[in-house]
DNA sequence: GTTCTAGAAC
DNA sequence: GTTCTAGAAC
């Protein structure tokens, strides 16, 4: 079986019961349409994959009878997808492949409804365990890669820190960065869906190219010239500008909790790192207004 | 996607 | 010496 390994999202997201997959696979949390785990080579401290699960169920009377949208009658943009869902309520897999397929589909607006809700559940799961571990929260992406190498659909929910040591090439820091476009934002998926593009505004090829650009941080706007010097300062940027604002105690490789758990003493620390957190979004560099935007309120959805 | 390896380039 | 690039993986 050649080339199982770019699969393996397929058998996870075709799981009927997920909490039957290997434990290998380290599932977050599952819906009735979607299963969120941990990337198996997590690029940031926190990285995980949303998927839509197979079959795609679409609500009840969505298939027949829905105003918004109309039914397909063969979606036959690309040769590969399947028949519209005539006599099954059911996203086709064939459209779940990626975005690209998943913007020709008659159903996207409904997929990436169900994936947002879940990364919204992911978001504040992150948040929280920002919190808990490290007394401070920082800047969180959801994005889809334009050219994904692992088949079926995967929202991309990273904290932004980018620290890790599975972020080994250039291409794995280029293909996160909000700075570069090879990362698909969720926010700009939905409203080029709402405006009704039905694909990504650049060449697979263009896209590819993006990941072959220069090294730039996207916390101070430097350039580097090599990897591993990026590297070095991603981490002294996470450990010296984020890490220093919470609580130094709550290192995650000190004893933790105890002291938190013990009393109230925590509440001004608390306040002062929130309103610290803040400063630091808005002045993190020049990009730091791009690279923080998973706030704002979402589009209308349905 | 990853690991491993070899040789070029710096 | 370190980094980059490219190819193989049964």
């Amino acid at each position: 079986m050649p080339q199982a390994w770019n699969q393996a999202l397929v058998r996870i997201a075709s799981a009927k019961d997920p909490n039957a997959l290997p434990t290998d696979d380290r599932v977050l949390f599952y819906d009735d349409r979607t299963i969120t785990i941990y990337d198996k080579f997590a690029k940031a401290q926190y990285h995980f994959l949303v998927l839509p699960r197979i079959p795609f169920k679409l609500a009840d009377g969505r298939e027949k009878g829905n105003p918004t949208q109309a039914p397909p009658a063969l979606s036959a943009t690309n040769g590969k997808l399947t028949l519209g869902a005539t006599s099954s309520n059911v996203v086709p897999a064939s459209h779940l492949r990626n975005i690209s397929a998943l913007m020709t589909s008659p159903y996207v607006t409904e997929v990436l409804a169900a994936v947002r809700e879940a990364s919204d559940r992911v978001l504040d799961h992150i948040r929280d365990d920002m919190q808990r571990n490290y007394g401070v929260t920082w800047s969180i992406d959801r994005a889809f890669h334009a050219v994904p190498s692992m088949e079926h659909l995967h929202l991309h929910v990273a904290s932004m820190d980018l620290v890790s040591a599975r972020l080994k090439h250039k291409k794995h820091y280029l293909s996160f960065v909000p700075t570069v476009d090879f990362a698909q934002r969720l926010d700009d998926v939905d409203k080029m869906v709402t405006a009704g593009k039905q694909a990504l505004p650049k060449s697979e090829r263009a896209y590819e190219n993006l990941l072959n650009g220069p090294l730039i941080s996207h916390h101070t706007g430097q350039r580097f010239k090599f990897f591993p010097e990026l590297k070095a300062h991603l981490e002294s940027h996470w450990r010296d500008t984020v890490l220093a604002q919470g609580r130094p105690e709550s290192h995650p490789t000190s004893t933790r909790s105890k002291r938190a758990a013990s009393n109230g003493a925590g509440e001004h620390a608390a306040h002062r790192r929130k309103v610290e957190c803040h400063q630091l979004e808005s002045t993190a560099g020049p990009n730091a207004a791009e690279s923080d935007t998973d706030e704002e309120p979402a589009l209308p959805l349905r």
